[in-house]
RNA sequence: CGGGGUGUAGCUCAGCCUGGUUAGAGCGCUUGCUUUGGGAGCAAGAAGUCGUAGGUUCGAAUCCUAUCACCCCGACCA
């Protein structure tokens, strides 16, 4: 692609409030533009690196079977009500005019192509995948295209007749994904993740460590244990059990409101006391008992709960059911509330929790004794530092980018949209079902994440839009633009897709800057300096590496470099 | 959805608090000349209903009200 002829608005200065790297990046290098919230516009270069993105993504979902639909982005509504998905709050899109919604996943679709022709075990297992658009309705699309309204997903969904059958399926998605991003030159880890409301046995996320990330990890560099936030465990003592189990006895507690003034108040440790936090789920109120100033998980509270919408209960709700204020709640001889508490309460005694009365605690509670439980859960939030379950060392925590993500879904879609197959016995049985995406937009973004540096983006060869860049110095000079010709002409014969900056109106130091920007693996640059001795100049964009190589060794070397 | 902010030339922004000539800068763009190995120089030029609609005022980019869009923090993120 001759410069002078492209489409590529570089640019010097971009917007304030664009802060993080790859959302600069991508301004600046004319690889995309904003349309509106969440919506972006990908021009000619930056859609060259997603389609580089998807077509390996493509090439590895092919090695593991996989069959690439075309599914479409508008959908019947009613599908969608079919399945409950339809009112899951900021989920879905939805077209005015007909009853149609705009896709945000396609388990449905899926699930209805398969309940018409998948009859037999005989026709299972099925990979079906499609790189397709989706829509979410995103109430606040965020940090460029890593969150959006509108983006590009590969999705695919597994069929099978066993559970055993699904576990391969799965195995086969993370292999697949674990040579994509390795293909893509990104560095990655995995997590064990929540499957939320998705439902579904398990589920595994791959990251990208990124302080601009939307995601929470715990990481344990010991032993290599991973887990989303959502999900991360750590090792903490139980709250102990002692020998002398007294009654429980009502403590005057003036003016102390929170775990801290409590112990402080008391003047014992804070394993001892026993925090009451309380929540509304799908409208009746639920009471969670927590170890001191152990922070509540939301997203395991909701697993414990078996799934459904939760919230903090508000201030008055809770003095009117309760009779107190937030500081002074408690588990015993409380009415009309389900009570779970977190493991690390399990059997505990000697406890001390609001009494249900304003400025008034409860001492030797017993959980055994003096505790209606639903049950114990673990609920709490990991901190940085804590023990890993495994290795005992110190727990790190990170944030991170969502790149991919597998699940177990089971059977909840195919029971919805009845996708059943005969078994060898002739039983009906519903499908399990899988289902795995990726986020092309995040594959670019992140690989720019973490390959740029102060003069622009910093491309690996898998996903550079062009692997070579070639710079005609100087276009006033019939050597140099001879030179420069041929160079291009060479390269592209030789089957090398090269961008050729032959502007002339461009002084020397715009095209290397704009070049440095555009973060091209290699740049071939034809000028004065290298012709007197025949040469041409090679540059390394990643290191700066500059190396001087005779005109006719040119396509041989870059050839060679393009191997490594 | 709660809190905060922004909207002025193609782009990035100043001007607004404290109303008053013909609304500015840098970059980009056009033309000419010069320059040509790290975002060139000189000269001339084109380019803005100051988001939109009302209001206050002799007079509004500036003050007030409404509205729309976008951004940031939070909530949310199957």
């Amino acid at each position: 692609m001759r410069f002078s002829k492209a489409f590529i608005p570089t640019q010097k200065e971009i917007r304030a409030d664009a802060t993080i790297p790859s959302h600069q990046l991508m301004l600046r290098a004319g690889l995309m533009r904003q349309l509106t919230a969440g919506v972006y516009v990908y021009l000619p270069l930056g859609y060259k690196a997603m389609l580089k993105a998807m077509e390996i993504v493509r090439q590895e979902m092919n090695a593991i079977g996989g069959q690439e639909f075309h599914l479409p982005a508008l959908n019947p509504e009613s599908l969608w009500i079919q399945t409950g998905r339809r009112d899951i709050p900021n989920f879905i899109l939805s077209i005015k005019e007909r009853d149609l919604v705009l896709a945000p996943t396609h388990e449905e679709v899926i699930a209805w192509i398969a309940s018409l022709h998948i009859q037999s075990y005989k026709d299972l297992p099925q990979i079906w995948y499609q790189i397709q658009t989706k829509f979410r309705n995103e109430p606040r699309p965020r940090s460029g295209v890593l969150r959006g309204r509108q983006f590009i997903m590969k999705d695919s969904y597994s069929l099978d007749a066993s559970w055993e059958g699904l576990d391969k399926s799965y195995d086969l998605h993370a292999e697949a994904y674990r040579n994509s991003f390795t293909r893509c030159g990104i560095k990655f880890f995995v997590v064990g993740a929540s499957s939320g409301a998705m439902g579904g046995t398990g589920s595994q996320e791959f990251m990208v460590e990124s302080p601009f990330g939307e995601d929470t990890v715990a990481l344990c560099d010991q032993c290599g244990y991973a887990a989303n936030l959502e999900i991360a465990a750590s090792a903490l003592p139980k709250a102990p059990r002692r020998e002398e189990n007294g009654p429980v006895v009502e403590v005057h507690t003036p003016n102390v409101r929170t775990i801290d003034q409590l112990a402080e108040f008391l003047k014992v440790p804070h394993e001892r006391l026993a925090k009451s936090v309380v929540y509304r789920h799908n409208g009746s109120p639920v009471l969670i008992m927590m170890v001191g100033n152990d922070q509540l998980n939301e997203s395991k509270l909701l697993s414990a709960l078996g799934g459904g919408e939760a919230s903090p209960m508000n201030a008055e709700d809770l003095k009117g059911l309760t009779g107190a204020d937030g500081g002074s709640i408690g588990p015993v001889d409380l009415r009309g509330f389900r009570i779970i508490a977190d493991k690390r309460l399990e059997g505990a005694n000697g406890l001390i929790s609001g009494a249900n009365r304003n400025d008034y605690h409860l001492t030797n509670i017993d959980m055994q004794r003096d505790v209606t439980l639903e049950g114990y859960y673990d609920l709490r939030t990991v901190v940085a530092g804590e023990a890993c379950t495994k290795c005992s060392s110190a727990l790190k925590v990170s944030n991170a980018i969502e790149l991919g993500h597998i699940f177990k879904l089971g059977t909840k879609y195919s029971e919805a949209l009845n996708v059943s197959f005969l078994d060898e016995g002739g039983t009906a049985k519903p499908v399990i079902m899988g289902s795995y995406g990726i986020g092309i937009e995040r594959i670019v973004a992140c690989a720019i994440e973490q390959g740029h540096d102060a003069n622009g983006i910093v491309w690996d060869k898998a996903l550079a839009p062009y692997p070579v860049h070639v710079i005609a110095v100087n276009m006033n000079s019939k050597e140099v633009v001879l030179a420069a010709n041929q160079v291009y002409n060479s390269l592209t014969g030789a089957g090398i897709e090269a961008l050729f900056d032959d502007r002339a109106s461009v002084s020397p130091g715009f095209k290397f800057k704009d070049a440095d920007l555009l973060g091209m693996p290699f740049q071939v640059i034809v000028g004065e300096k290298g012709l007197k001795n025949g040469q041409f100049e090679i540059k390394r964009r990643k290191s700066g590496e500059r190396m001087m190589i005779a005109k006719e060794e040119l396509v041989a070397t870059v050839e060679g470099l393009l191997r490594e």
